[in-house]
DNA sequence: TCAATAGTGTCTCTTAGACACTATCGT
DNA sequence: ACGATAGTGTCTAAGAGACACTATTGA
């Protein structure tokens, strides 16, 4: 791959380029996502307004658009190595009051337990929001709460074919924890039995031989066989099978 | 939504900005793609390599990422409204030796039929190309080879569950002819009672009353009864349920 | 009447949902 | 022994694959 200057028709007007995280969590039996505050000087668009964590890619810095997603949730979370994935990207003439812009959503899990928040340079407050439906409760800036919508979209179709709902605990967890948070992120009841087969017909859980004390009977503990990809299910979680 | 101009603290070096197309179609029994010559100047990256087309977004033509997308499949197809849906962005420091860039990459399906092909302002030649497995048989400039795999990707994990082949299709089409692009794209037989009642099961054809006349048995014409999205079906194709 | 393709009926197998049942803990 | 939660077994229903069967055309 030879570099060969072309100063000729590359265009000189240029959009900015951004990437946004949409980091989920399950704390308190509800679903929650980390907002940051934007600054408040008023040549700032949105000053004060809560936003989902992100910023500009740094050509200097950043290798590829992945490097910069984990570059900026490792700065708000210290998390260093979650599910993390590019939902979509995002681009028009007017998203962003300075000009041209694209975004490009990724969508991180992390296990809530793991997370020690950090206000960033450019955000003087980092805080989790429950998530009512397909929204939070505070008004966002930018196109946020649609990018949060795409998120949640994506987060709530996949649950239904994968195992990512694993992604939102700590290792190791005990099968009624996990379907908890398969209850929580689809807000339905799941069946216990149909879910257990489910699981174990996949093969990609373990259990560790230790258990879970809780007072009434422990519940064994398992982890993950395959640390990195999720699985997926022959056929969906709907009841009734529609 | 102010417009309030601050110059400080944008990025002054930012990304360049491209989308990629991945159209594709069925013509003679196989897959094809759609590339363009690149241009032959020295100056230019990959001079005379086959390509995915695509170009720079122009900020001062396009409103947003997708009409970018559209505006440069009717340039090259005359083709103006599609199956059209984004499936990847993919940016880093290296995939272009002009510099940092992000390209976004858009997979379009169309009936083989319908297309005019132009030479674009840009481009010396498009034509269509077989696909044969992940690739095709010419090699491709830039990271353009991984891109269409994506886009391929794509395609045949969502034909597996959806109705995207009839977008490969002229309305209205028989159903052993969809039977037919399935069988293409999958490169695998589809059992025909079973792939009827799937259909029919989904309720998203109906029956024009006419039929196409091919000197045996006249097969029963269908017209799509939604235009714009794909239906999803309740389980895959897979060959015994796996 | 025959070849060829379109279209249907029936059987089986797999798997999810429902739900009742058993198992194991602390008190 | 009992309450509570963990975990299993069994029945049923839905849908897919397999495949044989019927239907409709031209020659």
């Amino acid at each position: 791959m030879t570099l060969i200057p072309s100063p000729a028709q590359l265009p000189t007007v240029r959009p900015l380029v951004t990437v946004d995280l949409a980091i989920l969590t399950v704390r308190e039996h509800r679903l929650h996502v980390l907002l940051v505050r934007r600054p408040t000087e008023p040549a700032e668009p949105y000053p004060g307004h809560w936003a989902l964590p992100g910023g500009f890619i740094r050509v200097g810095t950043d290798q590829t658009l992945l490097d910069c997603a984990q570059r900026k949730l490792a700065e708000k979370t210290g998390v260093e190595s979650p599910y993390l994935e590019q939902v979509a990207a995002v681009g028009s003439a007017d998203r962003d009051p300075r000009g041209w812009s694209v975004t490009h959503l990724y969508l991180a899990l992390i296990p809530s337990n793991d997370v020690i928040l950090r206000a960033g340079a450019n955000a003087a407050a980092a805080e989790w929001h429950p998530i009512e439906g397909d929204r939070v409760n505070v008004p966002l800036a930018f196109d946020h709460e649609s990018l949060l919508a795409l998120a949640l979209d994506r987060l709530r179709a996949k649950i239904e074919y994968t195992s990512l709902p694993a992604f939102l605990l700590v290792e190791p967890f005990t099968l009624p924890e996990l379907q908890h948070v398969y209850e929580v992120v689809l807000d339905r009841p799941v069946e216990k039995s149909a879910f257990r087969k489910r699981l174990f017909a996949q093969d990609f859980i373990e259990a560790t031989g230790a258990s879970r004390e809780t007072g009434k009977r422990p519940a064994a503990l398992y982890r993950l066989r395959y640390r990195d990809k999720p699985v997926y299910f022959p056929r969906t979680f709907s009841p009734r099978g529609d």
